[in-house]
DNA sequence: CTGCCACCCTAACGAGCGTTAGTTAGGGGG
DNA sequence: CCCCCTAACTAACGCTCGTTAGGGTGGCAG
């Protein structure tokens, strides 16, 4: 994570002391002090503390969103693939976004609650929305035969919080890599919905 | 949840504040109006805020420990039952703590960072070797050969994790009953870890 | 050389924080 | 009747919060 501007290092800190502390147990003050500022110096760079963390969640949206719409661009309705190649891609996609930054995944999981109102509905919606690619992903394996009757909506939120569990674990220089961890978080997701015993 | 003392009148609304809001983002003030009381009035009751906090989450973690003493107590090594339906009643007496009390169970699971260092470290210790019991009883299954040859330490996050995950959207009056979650969160679970599809 | 611009500083604001101290009102037991 | 207990109060402590205002410095463009 090599920082170009000094907004970039702002968000960097401010998500590390964020994921570690929380937004309300993260003053502006730390924040400066990360990178090495007075705390009223911030002002230059940020509008906010809020719109510090709206940047970071915002912006984790945005990766989560895009990476689900590149398996939808893929394979358009998992024609060719079926709903089991199709969800094991979203839950792959899923993983790669937590690993590839769990500091910022760990804030969007954990404080867009701290978000403002207005902002923290919206990201409600975009939430609820995302969720449904998975609901969407069991309904039509459901209905192909190939998972288990299985209700879509308690059994996606079932996988997609497991998912987001492992920003309480998952560390970079683990003992796992975050390519070993894709691949047993697709086959324990796809398990779990799958109508019979895999070969 | 008829309250007897004035101290667990104040746990209680300290439990929905902390769950709605975190710890940090909750002042005493704010529980003290809870309550119908001034702020400095709690202090009659409660030596900090942190105390209270550490209540709250002392009080789940036994809860959580009792519940799966008790399948353990009932079936010791889980030698009548076979590690499946041992697996299932840890994974139902998990859900019916949270289900139980949703609020407290939010608190113990996202605010015991909050914990200052000691008590914190302690903590961190009990949730392993609690988690360590999921990660037995799939050693187990792996070694009976009712369960896939899955790595215990990862499966046993991904599942905990997932029952975790029900204090992010369960809710009381919800569509699904207590009892129905726990069915389906149980046969989620099972068969994420189960070699074979089941009758 | 001049002017600008990015960057950071110090000082201060009013509000709110967790907590302590000292006090008051009411009720039951000796 | 007095005493003490419980339960609450008001006032205040020192500190931190997010944020604003205004000033200074150094380097690059004209």
């Amino acid at each position: 994570m090599v920082e170009t501007t000094r907004r970039q290092a702002i968000e960097d800190a401010a998500s590390s002391l964020f994921h570690e502390h929380g937004y309300s147990g993260t003053s502006v003050r730390d924040i400066a002090r990360a990178v090495d500022i007075q705390g009223a110096s911030l002002y230059a760079h940020v509008t906010s503390k809020q719109d510090v963390l709206w940047s970071i969640v915002e912006g984790t949206a945005d990766r989560f969103e895009a990476a689900a719409d590149a398996v939808e661009a893929a394979d358009p309705g998992s024609i060719a693939s079926g709903p089991s190649v199709y969800l094991d891609s979203l839950v792959r996609a899923h993983v790669n976004v937590v690993t590839d930054d769990i500091e910022r995944a760990s804030v969007f999981v954990h404080e867009w609650r701290s978000l403002d109102r207005g902002r923290r509905e919206g990201m409600a919606r975009r939430r609820d929305a995302y969720e449904a690619r998975f609901r969407a992903a069991i309904t039509n394996g459901v209905a192909a035969g190939v998972f288990a009757a299985v209700d879509p909506v308690p059994t996606a939120a079932f996988i997609l919080t497991a998912l987001n569990g492992l920003v309480a674990w998952y560390r970079p220089r683990g003992r796992r890599s975050a390519h070993e961890i894709a691949d047993i978080y697709a086959e324990l997701s796809l398990r779990a919905v799958a109508a019979a015993a895999r070969s």
